[in-house]
DNA sequence: ACTATTCTCGTACTGCGTACGAGAATAGTG
DNA sequence: CACTATTCTCGTACGCAGTACGAGAATAGT
């Protein structure tokens, strides 16, 4: 009932019930159950699909339609099950989505090709982290949500910690810088993301603009007027995130 | 049809069936006529409600119960009219959130208080976002799916672009610059913000201190054990905070 | 008084996440 | 070899979401 058939004893069926769960309503999934525990049950029914080809084909729907596109129904066809057998591999869809983050984090490099220099290793890592988040643009908004590291993403985060051993800093402070470069790339790509969408509506962009002007043209946005007026050169959004990372890492101390 | 009841001359509705939209299959709303238009039609009923009132009721039940306590049916509800009443006044949920986050955008000092040095104007604004982000918690999030910035939201803008104006840096650089630091701003208050809601559930946390020490303990991640094992001191979220708005400030350069 | 216009909102449709439980498949037990 | 306990599958159904539709109420110009 509880175990969605990935479990590793088999006793805990007691606690779960008896726990009064904190009262906020969250029942949540504990997550060594989630991450740690795949083995296949002795008794019953063989599993028709597994959680990989389930986790594979909604991240197949996110990157071809977009996160809301992934509906456990839609997921479901996709792999040829019925809706309700989902539930068997994850106990709701948050949690597919968790799994999913982790699935993908599996395709960045894990090798340790460290420099020698802790902030160009640092960049390197930030740089990977972009071209992963631009090849699944969902990965910003999901990420957002995400509650509990899944074994691929640990893998990535043992390889910044090592990138980060050379500073001195103490654990705390090393999690802390990695929260912050990923929460600031998620953040970059995301302002991307947006901006290459509303490049590809040109009527959209075009009213915007209008509407802009019309702003700037009332007298009480004289700074407005004056950026709009005098635009500049139009910043690849490449050259403004290495600018910005330059800056947030150069400006990283070892105090 | 169209109008929702805000609109200025009346004779687009010609265009707009005439448009044949781009082909994204987002109709949209024209942000000119959103935010610059709310003149009352001379003939029919007089509304009963107000577009303030509504989003005013929005914003409260965000910050009392979270967005997704924002439903049609509630926000109407909690302001005595009917949910389709509410189309009276935004053409659909996603325009309402504009509407949300750009009334409170009022909330932010508009008074021009510059101190002669950009770089603490700076750094003074990104602290007043801050704040206010955590009196709105829903905010972080709200503002990921923003189009247009609303008459409050421009109206900090040209507060911000005036504080950067002897950086000597062209439009597109000072938008950028503002763009970061709230995506910035956001990023992080999100982030506080969970790890707050993280703390208020002891239950969960110390499963997920369980499955991370279970991790660390195989072997095979060094550094996460490590990190682990040594957390050395706490760290504010507030202390944090400005130590990474110094660092992205203080690197930012006029070149 | 009449008519055109605008606002209000009950009804209803589609689609979502998922609780429930009946049936099918499997593995250990006598 | 049944028999039984266990596990997986999935059709049905419930509640709630956003919102299209259209009938009726209110208002302003004629």
């Amino acid at each position: 009932m509880d175990g969605f058939h990935t479990r590793g004893s088999g006793k805990e069926r007691k606690t779960e019930i008896g726990t009064p769960d904190g009262g906020s309503g969250a029942t949540s999934v504990d997550p060594q159950e989630l991450w740690l525990g795949p083995t296949r049950p002795r008794r019953g029914r063989r599993p028709t699909f597994s959680r990989e080809a389930i986790t594979a084909a909604a991240v197949a729907l996110a990157d071809a339609e977009g996160l809301d596109a992934v509906t456990m129904r839609r997921v479901a066809s996709q792999v040829g099950a019925g809706a309700m057998s989902l539930y068997s591999y994850a106990p709701d869809k948050e949690t597919l989505l968790e799994l999913m983050v982790d699935h993908v984090s599996g395709e960045l490099p894990t090798a340790d090709d460290r420099t020698g220099d802790w902030r160009t290793d640092l960049k390197a890592i930030a740089h990977l982290q972009r071209a992963h988040m631009l090849r699944h643009p969902w990965l910003p908004t999901a990420l957002s949500a995400r509650r509990t590291p899944g074994p691929n993403t640990l893998a990535f985060l043992e390889r910044a910690l090592a990138a980060l051993r050379p500073t001195g800093l103490d654990g705390a402070a090393r999690l802390e810088v990695f929260a912050q470069l990923t929460g600031f790339v998620a953040g970059h790509v995301a302002h991307e993301i947006a901006q290459t969408a509303a490049a590809r509506s040109p009527d959209r962009a075009a009213a915007e603009a209008r509407y802009l002007a019309a702003v700037a043209a009332d007298g009480h946005h004289p700074e407005l007027a004056e950026v709009l007026a005098a635009p500049g050169r139009p910043l690849t959004p490449e050259a403004t995130f290495t600018r910005f990372l330059n800056r947030l890492v150069d400006g990283l101390d070892t105090d």
